[in-house]
DNA sequence: TAACTCCCTGTATTATACTACAGGGTTCCG
DNA sequence: CGGAACCCTGTAGTATAATACAGGGAGTTA
């Protein structure tokens, strides 16, 4: 019945965020208004820091504000509509295949870098600048 | 002998840029400044078209304009410490293989999404909030 | 009750990468 | 020479994701 209770400060300890970074989600709708004690601090649940470790690691994954705001609006079934939810995830799956794709480009190209620079040990000629100077598809 | 020269409106649309953009380079040192007709209008070269060009690719690929002007520095011979250069590829690459794995697993938890919602047409049970709850690995 | 820590609000600043004016000067065509 | 198209400069605004700070209130403990 005891339900864990966390003022500002020990949930952006437990999330390892700041407290500016809390109040500023809240504010951009990622976090719901919490409910205040008679003094007007705001007072959070297990359920907000949840949400919070949830932000966090989409963060990390790559995903804008904006993106994890609408998967939090599925997750809290404000949109149900699965056309829409396909239409989410199918569009960030595109943008992640080409992602991974121009990566590769990147990393092939640094990695010849590195090997010329370690042979001459000078750069008269760029290797960089010669593989994008021909472009890059797509 | 006789070489391209472009005003600022021709090189933007070979390039496909903005005019305000290529004034946006120049500010940032990504461009040098061209030599000017007697009224005072820009003139480009080919060699400026080609390094808009790489600036352009170095984009889609996911460097910063930051990065790119290091790259840049390196072709211009501004910076010809081996040991920088490998520095800055290095570092460089291993953000990259942090990020095609990241976008990995991404990947994975948007097809089983995607997968998910195709079966049940309802999201009762979220799975990316609960894949995303229990944390991403780094 | 003083002192101290924590919290509140709103506003301003940072960084990245542009994009959009306003108010002029230049070039070229007829 | 008139007018359109083009270019110049500088400044301001946009979006994303915070981060910092000023000035004040709340809660706790000696």
């Amino acid at each position: 019945m005891c339900e864990q209770k966390y003022k500002t400060g020990e949930l952006v300890a437990l999330a390892e965020i700041g407290k500016e970074t809390l109040r500023f989600y809240e504010k951009k709708g990622l976090l719901p208004k919490p409910s205040r004690t008679a003094g007007g601090y705001r007072i959070y649940t297990e359920k907000d820091l949840r949400r919070l470790l949830f932000i966090k690691n989409a963060k990390k994954l790559g995903l804008s504000l904006k993106e994890i705001g609408e998967l939090l609006a599925i997750a809290d079934g404000e949109l149900v509509d699965c056309a829409e939810v396909r239409h989410i995830a199918q569009k960030r799956l595109d943008i992640i295949n080409e992602q991974i794709d121009n990566l590769g480009k990147l990393k092939t190209i640094l990695i010849d870098l590195i090997n010329q620079c370690s042979k001459t040990n000078t750069i008269n000629s760029c290797p960089i600048i010669d593989s994008l100077s021909k472009g890059v598809k797509k």
